[in-house]
This record gives C-alpha cells, sequence and structure tokens, in this order.
RNA sequence: GGCCCAGUGGCUCAGUUGGUUAGAGCGCCGCCCUGUCACGGCGGAGGUCGAGGGUUCGAGUCCCUUCUGGGUCGCCA
C-alpha cells in the first residue's frame, strides 16, 4: 500500500553522492531498477533522473518490517529510503556511477506501487515505436530520452544566456493569429466570437518580428513554437521549436558574425564542440553545382562534375536529348567502387528514379583500364576516355551519371552521392562541419500554381546588383537569404527584409498580389512600414533538429517530449479527436457527415 | 496521394518447399538462496500468429482488401 512521505525529506539525488559521503545518513529516493533478491539479503538499484544507486536491505539493519516491504518490492515501485551511505565490502561496479558505494536502509517506505511495466525501462530501446509511444510516461524514464530532454533544457538556457550578454530582448508573440499566405498550411482555430472565422497557429514569428523591429525593439528572440500542417519526416514535425532572432540596422555579414559566435558558444558549452571561425561561406548556385543540393553534407567529397560540354555531340541520345531540351549532364565518381555488382547498382537505379531520374547511367573502370559501361556501344572510345578524364576516373571507380533538366539532375546526383556515403560508411557522426549557404534565388518557378514563388519568403531583400532583372528574368534574381547547414541538415535560415515599401509592392506584384489582396493579407505590416523602419534582418534555428545533432539522435522525435507520429497524431493522448456536438455548435461549425465520421462517431 | 519496410505470448525475435498439441531469450508468478549488480537454482502461467475475406483436404506460411507503426517522394514561404 502507498504510503505517504510526511517527515521525510529528500537529501540527494540518486548520484549526488559519492564516497565523500560515507557514514553519513541521507534520504533518496526514486524508481526500482532492478531487484536482486537473495534470500536474506535484497538488493535494489534505485533511479531516478540522475542515474542508478545501490540499496542494501539487510534484515538486521532495515528491521523485520522494513525487510518484510523489501520483499514485495517490484520494478518502477516509488521507494523512499533513509540510511547510510558504504563503501562496498565486494567488487566495485565500474559501469555506475555510484558503483563503489551503496546505501544500508535502515527505512523504507513504499510511496507507490507499480504494475508491471509494458516494456522494459532501459537504455537503447528495442521496443516498437507505437508501444513507447503510447505509454510516453514511461519511455521519458528512458536514460536516453532522460539526457537528450536535459540537453533541450541546457541549450536553451545556452541560448537564452548568449542572446541577454549580447542585448536581445525575448519578447513573446502571439499563438492565435492570422492566416498567412505562401508557405506551409496552416493550423486553424476557430473563433466562437465570430463565426465562420479563424485564428492560424503561426508557422514562425515572422512578421511580428519583423514589426518588433519596427516598434524599435532592435534586437530581439525567443523560443518559439511554430506550427506547420505538413507531412512528418523523420527530422519534421507539426509542432516544432524554433530559436528565433531579429536586429536591426543590419546587413548579412552582421547576421552572420553573431550567429557564428553563437554557434561557437552552444556547441562548446553542450557537447564539447570546437567550431572554428568563420565558418565557410558557400553561394547555393555553387552548392548545387557542386553537391546537388542547397544544404551539402561537406563531410566527404564526391563532388558532382558537369560534363555536358564533354558529351556534347556524343552517340548517346539520353545525354545530347538531355542539352537539347536545356538540361545538363553530371556525374559523380565513386572511387574504388568499380567492382560494385550488377544488383547493387540496378538498386541504385531505383533509387535515382525515386528523385525523378528517367535512369541512371553509369560507366566502371576495370583494373586494365576498359570500360563496362551502360552506355559504351554508344560513344567512340574516344569520347568514353575524353569522359572518364574529365571525371578523373582511375581504374577501379564506378561514375555514375544523370541527364536531365538541372534540377532533376541535382537532385538525383545529390541523393546519391548521399546514399552512396551511407552505403560506404564516409559519415562521421562525430564531425561537426558547419556550412553557410548564401545568395539563394528569390524566386523559384511552381508548376502547380504557374507563377514565380518566394523561396524564402515575400519579405526577402533582393541583392541589390540583380533587382534591374526582376522584370526581365525573375528566376535569375538572388535573394540576401542564407541558411547556416550542420552536417547536411538545415540548422537554421534566415534573409535580410525588404523595408523599402516599393521594393515590397513590386515583389508582391511578381508574386502575384493585387495591391488589393496584399493588403487584406498583411496590410498590418505594410502600414506599419509607412512609419519609419529599421533595415533589418535574423535568422531562426529549428531547435530540436540542432538538439536532435548534438545528441545524435536517428529521430527528431527522441529529443521532443511528447511527439506526435507520422499522420500527426498523438498516440498516447489520441489526439486530434472527436468533438461534442455542443462545441461545435458553440463555434457555429458543421462536420460534413460522410460515412466515415459516422463510423468514428459511433466508435466514440 | 505514391513507393518501400515491419506487424507471431508483456518485450525482442525464430518459424524450413503450406502438414499433427506455434518455439526461444528476457519479463511475469511461486519456492529456495547473505554480497548480488544481466545474481543463481527449481517449477509454472501466458500467444491462434494485426483484422477481414479467399485459395486448399489443410494457412503463421500463398492471394486480395484493410488497419497500425516506421522510412521516403510529393509537400514543408
Amino acid at each position: 500500500m502507498a504510503e505517504s512521505m510526511k517527515g521525510l525529506k529528500r537529501t540527494h539525488r540518486c548520484t549526488e553522492v559519492s564516497g565523500a559521503n560515507i557514514g553519513q545518513e541521507v534520504t533518496v529516493m526514486g524508481w526500482v531498477q532492478r531487484r536482486r533478491n537473495l534470500g536474506s539479503l535484497i538488493f535494489i538499484d534505485l533511479r531516478d533522473r540522475s542515474g542508478l544507486l545501490q540499496i542494501v536491505f539487510d534484515e538486521p539493519k532495515v528491521g523485520a518490517e522494513g525487510f518484510a516491504k523489501a520483499e514485495t518490492l517490484r520494478n518502477e515501485f516509488v521507494i523512499a529510503v533513509t540510511g547510510t551511505i558504504e563503501k562496498r565490502s565486494a567488487a566495485v561496479n565500474e559501469n555506475l556511477k555510484t558503483g563503489d558505494i551503496e546505501v544500508i536502509a535502515e527505512d523504507v517506505r513504499i510511496l507507490s506501487e507499480s504494475e508491471t511495466p509494458p516494456f522494459p525501462i532501459e537504455e537503447n530501446s528495442q521496443t516498437k515505436e507505437d508501444v513507447r509511444l503510447r505509454y510516453r510516461y514511461l519511455d521519458l524514464r528512458r536514460p536516453d530520452l532522460q539526457r537528450n530532454l536535459m540537453m533541450k533544457s541546457r541549450v536553451s538556457m545556452l541560448l537564452r544566456n548568449f542572446m541577454e550578454k549580447e542585448g536581445f530582448l525575448e519578447i513573446e508573440t502571439p499563438m492565435l493569429t492570422k492566416s498567412t499566405p505562401e508557405g506551409a498550411r496552416d493550423y486553424l482555430v476557430p473563433s466562437r466570437v465570430h463565426p465562420g472565422s479563424f485564428y492560424a497557429l503561426p508557422q514562425s514569428p515572422q512578421l511580428f518580428k519583423q514589426l518588433l523591429m519596427c516598434s524599435g525593439y532592435d534586437r530581439y528572440f525567443q523560443i518559439a513554437r511554430c506550427f506547420r500542417d505538413e507531412d512528418l519526416r523523420a527530422d519534421r514535425q507539426p509542432e516544432f521549436t524554433q530559436a528565433d532572432m531579429e536586429l536591426s540596422f543590419v546587413d548579412v555579414d552582421d547576421v552572420i558574425e553573431v550567429n557564428e559566435r553563437l554557434l561557437q558558444y552552444v556547441f562548446k558549452e553542450a557537447i564539447g564542440v570546437e567550431v572554428s571561425l568563420p565558418i565557410p561561406r558557400m553561394t547555393w548556385q555553387e552548392a548545387m553545382d557542386r553537391y546537388g543540393s542547397d544544404k551539402p553534407d561537406t563531410r566527404f567529397g564526391m563532388e558532382l562534375t558537369d560534363v555536358s560540354k564533354v558529351v556534347e555531340g556524343c552517340g548517346f541520345g539520353v545525354f545530347t536529348g538531355a542539352l537539347e531540351n536545356g538540361g545538363s549532364v553530371r556525374g559523380i565518381n565513386a572511387k574504388g567502387q568499380g567492382d560494385m555488382p550488377r544488383k547493387k547498382i540496378d538498386k541504385l537505379v531505383e533509387f535515382a528514379k525515386g528523385y525523378g531520374a528517367k535512369g541512371l547511367a553509369y560507366l566502371s573502370v576495370n583494373a586494365d583500364g576498359t570500360y563496362k559501361s551502360s552506355f559504351a556501344k554508344f560513344m567512340s572510345q574516344e569520347q568514353l576516355q575524353a569522359l572518364v578524364a574529365a571525371m578523373g576516373g582511375e581504374p577501379g571507380d564506378l561514375l555514375l551519371f544523370a541527364a536531365d533538366r538541372n534540377k532533376v539532375v541535382w537532385d538525383v546526383l545529390g541523393a546519391l552521392r548521399l546514399e552512396l556515403a551511407r552505403e560506404l560508411g564516409l559519415l562521421d557522426k562525430n564531425q561537426y562541419n558547419f556550412l553557410w549557404v548564401t545568395e539563394f534565388p528569390l524566386l523559384e518557378w511552381s508548376e502547380e500554381e504557374n507563377r514565380f514563388m518566394a523561396m524564402h519568403h515575400p519579405f526577402t531583400m533582393p541583392m541589390e546588383e540583380d533587382w534591374d532583372k526582376i522584370d526581365t528574368d525573375p528566376g535569375a534574381v538572388r535573394a540576401k537569404a542564407y541558411d547556416i547547414v550542420l552536417n547536411g541538415t538545415e540548422l537554421g535560415g534566415g534573409s535580410v527584409r525588404i523595408h523599402q515599401n516599393h521594393i515590397q509592392e513590386k515583389m508582391l506584384e511578381v508574386l502575384g498580389f493585387t495591391r488589393e489582396s496584399a493588403y487584406e493579407q498583411f496590410g498590418f505590416l505594410l502600414n506599419a512600414f509607412k512609419y519609419g523602419v529599421p533595415p533589418h534582418a535574423g535568422l531562426a534555428y529549428g531547435l530540436d533538429r540542432m538538439v536532435m545533432l548534438m545528441v545524435q539522435a536517428d529521430s527528431i522525435r527522441d529529443v521532443i517530449a511528447f511527439p506526435k507520429v507520422k499522420d500527426a497524431s498523438c498516440l498516447m493522448t489520441d489526439a486530434p479527436s472527436m468533438v461534442s456536438d455542443k462545441q461545435l455548435e458553440e463555434l457555429s461549425l458543421s462536420i460534413a457527415k460522410n460515412d466515415e465520421n459516422k463510423e468514428k462517431n459511433i466508435e466514440a
């Protein structure tokens, strides 16, 4: 039966005691990790968030009643133990921080009993994720998740420390706000007072932080929850946390400068990683040309080579066809993979098709210098030699080529490069390669919408030297936008914002807004800018991703206490759920009662 | 919305070319045990194989549908 803790006060966490406490009486409280009952001697490993501590129950010391209680202890019981710290009389347990000491129990209280947990509460759980998530409160007891969440707390604290020292003000922005055009789908919240009207949960504090600059706060930051109603990935949750900042009277270099110092400080203090400054920079164009990605992983080479010129006029229709359609032919050299079996190459071809390729051409350079290739018969020996030379191909190499529109070629080879690196074990988890990617295109053509869309967002400042092309060649205009990339993951991104009305209006026009629709959507920003707005710029980090990389977790779920699963539902709470007719009525909502909903209603 | 992977006792898995009462380890329950720390020993309970349908004399195993979870493409200003 559960007992009261009246009169007891915890003196230490489990691993806060050490050899220095020998002879002292302590009171520790925690969960039973494991019991070892030897008959008339019982050992308990007691667990709290700090770690494990061995408790010894010996009847002469703890008394008959206490010993009888100890016999009933099972995993996950919550107990309080008062006793004396002693040096272990037998072997030291090297695996425990407290392995050289133990508590000789003199009193024990069972504060709470526990049913047998549905899965073992232990490090490196092998249990399937849906079971763990259904019982997330138990999963969160596991030491690896506890370490992850403690790391997240520490990183947040370090960020606040740094920002405070640099003169940033932490200011909250609304969670109930206005639905914004462009970008991700919004999560909507119906208004009770205004039937038919909806708030949106913020995708980011973007417009509010710009308004704070307008209001003179100069340097803002916030650790802000953001919401995007899009499909999930291993590194994407529908609600996530941004470390968000905005600065006035600055340009690109100023933002980069302060953020480099921030990254250096946080990575050093959190995980002891030295970030050497300055962090390398690469333009978007260079990143695409060399890595086929706007977030290149620079921990390994295998860079792309443009061989369009070399294969010009060759007999291979796939290559020449791509060139005639304005595309390109590029390749990567998988050094030493020339003996890759056909089956494995076929898998790579299938992989490439998943990224839009119609196929993948390959050529392996045999040890004797001859070639084995899917397209050798279409090309002369001289043409093949020139191609191999351009790729730096040596005996034993495997050359892979994609020919298509530039975007497809980049996507395919960029993904292939990463896939090969994974297979060949080229990725060192303990290496932290940071990279700034700069000068992103301002606009991106959308086939679906049949218009240009903002690549970053509609308030991003174009580069002055490109602005004259905004009418003639909008796709060629570059933006003052930048991403910070770590080991091929986008850690954060930002831009200098437009602060001149005429540029903003032109941007909106190019994006297809009429003056009316623009003012209707975000007139509050456009109006604010009429009253004196400083040049400003900002950046936001994906905090969850940052911590995920720091603790080397494979999934963003491992750094979020209560994450959602693939279809954005919560297995623990069953959210989202149906609501009562009364609630719907108050919100002036009615739900289309199709068959599916009827079934759900009946089940509920 | 597409594609790929997985679903067998509480957990993790095995299950031969479809063939009697579906196995193992851990966990759980009981008894024994004073120095264990993955304690040990002995005994025991527990699953109809995610669900539905089909093929077959016979299905965990083959086929169809569906559900659940994961990965990914699209999507994510």
